[in-house]
DNA sequence: TACACGTGGAA
DNA sequence: TTTCCAAGTGT
């Protein structure tokens, strides 16, 4: 502020956020969650719950995986109180299949805090949300920016994307980070917070894209110093990702006369916390393990029923599936037969969709309750 | 700081 | 097919 240095590089990032601005106005994507830039200038606010709710489904997940999950969730618990009345069995069953289910669980704990501790409403400061579970640096700045019209550093993927290219940054994320939070601070307009914070992660969306970005139609391609440089998508730097192990395991899908599967909770932390499976063995690092029909959780005519693979962060497994119909087996404390019917509705993680479909395929029992239905 | 933690779509 | 990776958080 003081030197001439620094005011010539704020005018200039007052001249980006302008730029980047106008283009929001022009292009922004219209989302369910979003309250439009020209509406935000007319004065209106966004329902801080539906922001909540949409920065948290979309932690590490794309717009189009939440849309549908936001909408249910939104039409089933339309306030913050609702979602806190809730059991957090039926919130882990509305989350299947979005993936990363301990945020499901912090989403419901933190619906709980904000109703036992805050009287239903958000904390409108960047600390007080990131005191609550399940909202980070990121998730608080945006909430406090987009529902409060708090003046805070907004930064995730696609603005550590933009910044990075923006200013040529060398330093592999994470490391970058706070020089990174140091240039958007530094463009941030005091008057729109929101808008900025939305129209940077539209623009690293939709513009600025990790490959084959659009800098032709880029509001702030102008002064890009990895287009510059003439390869933006150098950036950002990042270090090489280590490979992911193979894993292997066994999946025993039990198949009752009237086509009900049976089913089991598992355990409340690590991997698929509390959500549903059939029973399964444990999943060795070994690719060699115990994972034959020896490890069958009780006798029955159990039947290979091929293999399904499946794909997680940190590892990838391969699950070898076996099937048993016309099992009347009584399902131990914490077991239970869920009815066709019943079983789209049940917290079942993918990797366990897969694995029950496998089974079914040339199951006779299943097929003839579907002739049935 | 480093790792655990899901899923599906794009190139 | 393989690789990347999307509006990150908790430990």
């Amino acid at each position: 502020m003081t030197t001439d240095t620094s005011s010539i590089r704020s005018e200039n990032q007052e001249a980006r956020a302008a730029a980047l601005l106008a283009w929001y106005d022009a292009h922004h994507r219209e989302l369910p969650w979003r309250t439009p830039p020209r509406e935000i200038a007319a004065g209106r606010r966004p329902d801080p719950y539906g922001v909540w709710l949409s920065e948290v489904m979309l932690q590490q997940t794309t717009v189009e995986a939440v849309k549908s999950y936001y909408l249910r969730f939104l039409a089933r618990w339309p306030t913050v109180a609702d979602l806190a009345a809730a059991e957090t069995d039926d919130v882990m069953k509305a989350w299947a299949g979005l993936g990363y289910y301990s945020r499901a669980r912090n989403l419901k704990a933190c619906a709980d805090r904000v109703a036992a501790d805050h009287g239903g409403l958000f904390p409108d400061t960047e600390d007080g949300l990131r005191a609550l579970p399940g909202i980070g640096a990121y998730t608080a700045a945006a909430i406090a920016a987009i529902a409060f019209g708090r003046p805070a550093v907004v930064v995730d993927g696609n603005v550590e994307r933009v910044v990075s290219r923006l200013f040529a940054i060398a330093t592999p994320l994470p490391a970058a980070k706070e020089e990174i939070r140091r240039h958007v601070q530094a463009m941030l307009p005091a008057d729109c917070p929101g808008d900025f914070a939305q129209a940077m992660m539209d623009l690293g969306a939709t513009i600025c894209s990790p490959r084959r970005p659009k800098c032709m139609l880029c509001p702030l391609n102008e002064g890009c110093a990895a287009l510059g440089e003439g390869d933006p998508e150098r950036y950002p730097v990042k270090l090489p990702k280590p490979e992911r192990p193979q894993r292997r395991g066994a999946a025993f899908v039990a198949i009752r006369s009237d086509g009900a599967v049976l089913l089991r909770k598992r355990p409340g932390s690590g991997l698929l916390a509390g959500m549903a499976e059939p029973p399964t063995t444990g999943w060795t690092a070994r690719a060699d393990g115990e994972t034959g029909v020896g490890a069958a959780p009780f006798a029955a005519g159990w039947r290979a029923a091929g293999s399904i693979r499946h794909v997680f962060t940190h590892f990838e497994l391969t699950l070898d599936v076996f099937r048993a119909e016309r099992v009347e087996h009584v399902p131990p404390s914490g077991w239970w037969w869920s009815p066709p019917q019943d079983l789209s509705g049940e917290a079942l993680p993918t990797v366990m969709k897969k694995a029950i479909a496998a089974a079914m395929e040339g199951a006779a029992t299943y097929r003839e309750q579907q002739d049935k239905a």
